[in-house]
DNA sequence: ATAATATATATGATTTTCCGGATATATTGC
DNA sequence: GCAATATATCCGGAAAATCATATATATTAT
């Protein structure tokens, strides 16, 4: 995992919220984070793709949905960053995470994959 | 210290390895920098300038030269992820200190700050 | 005071990143 | 098969970041 790639993934808000809320939930599909982020799917989609791209999530299917969570593989240190951050800054996902847990229809997770 | 603002910061090929460089190094100068990095002094200049006012790094004068070091104040977890980021990358800024360290008339610190 | 060195800033151009909107693909239920 | 839902991708434009160059400021030495 190349440093400067990993920090340009986590300097776009969209991107770094996603990261810290499926950070605290495991994992989201992408109407949760449409939801709590309040932004498009397009925008949703286009910036999970990169953050998969770069090797920081992995996602799976399950029926309509596709669920994405923290690379398991990704580097310690990469994964320190990304917990300290999250435990450091609560504030900056709160809002979202609000929103998140206000969602009416969240999906049911149907299998825990691996 | 707003994470986004922060990881914009590190999202710079020059500015990250400025920092990580700094980090290892207690403090260094633009010139040094600009030797390390192989890049222009105006460039060099510029990424210091917005690291600082982002409040990552704090300068000092002596004489000719103006020392830049992190912020001392910075909060733990911004601190913890420039000492993780540089004790498990290495090789990103090896070739930058070699050059630093075979760099002729580096600046001798006279008098430490504080 | 002048020259030399170190650093900072301004300017205009170029490159990169990001976005909205349209559209394509995949799955589910009827 | 058809409609509805969820997600992904394409495209042209807008915005932001970066750059090289020129120039300005500050310090030191002569």
């Amino acid at each position: 995992m190349d440093p400067l790639a990993f920090y340009k993934c986590l300097a776009d808000d969209t991107r770094l919220k996603s990261l810290l809320l499926i950070d605290r939930e495991q994992e989201l599909c992408v109407c949760e984070l449409t939801e709590g982020l309040q932004v498009s799917q397009p925008k949703v989609s286009r910036h999970l793709a990169q953050l998969r791209a770069c090797g920081l999530l992995e996602d799976r299917r399950d029926g309509q949905w596709i669920f994405y969570r923290i690379n398991p593989e990704l580097p310690v240190w990469a994964s320190e960053v990304i917990r300290a951050t999250a435990n450091s800054n609560p504030g900056f996902i709160e809002e979202a995470h609000q929103l998140l847990c206000g969602m009416g229809d969240r999906p049911v997770r149907r299998e825990q994959c691996c």
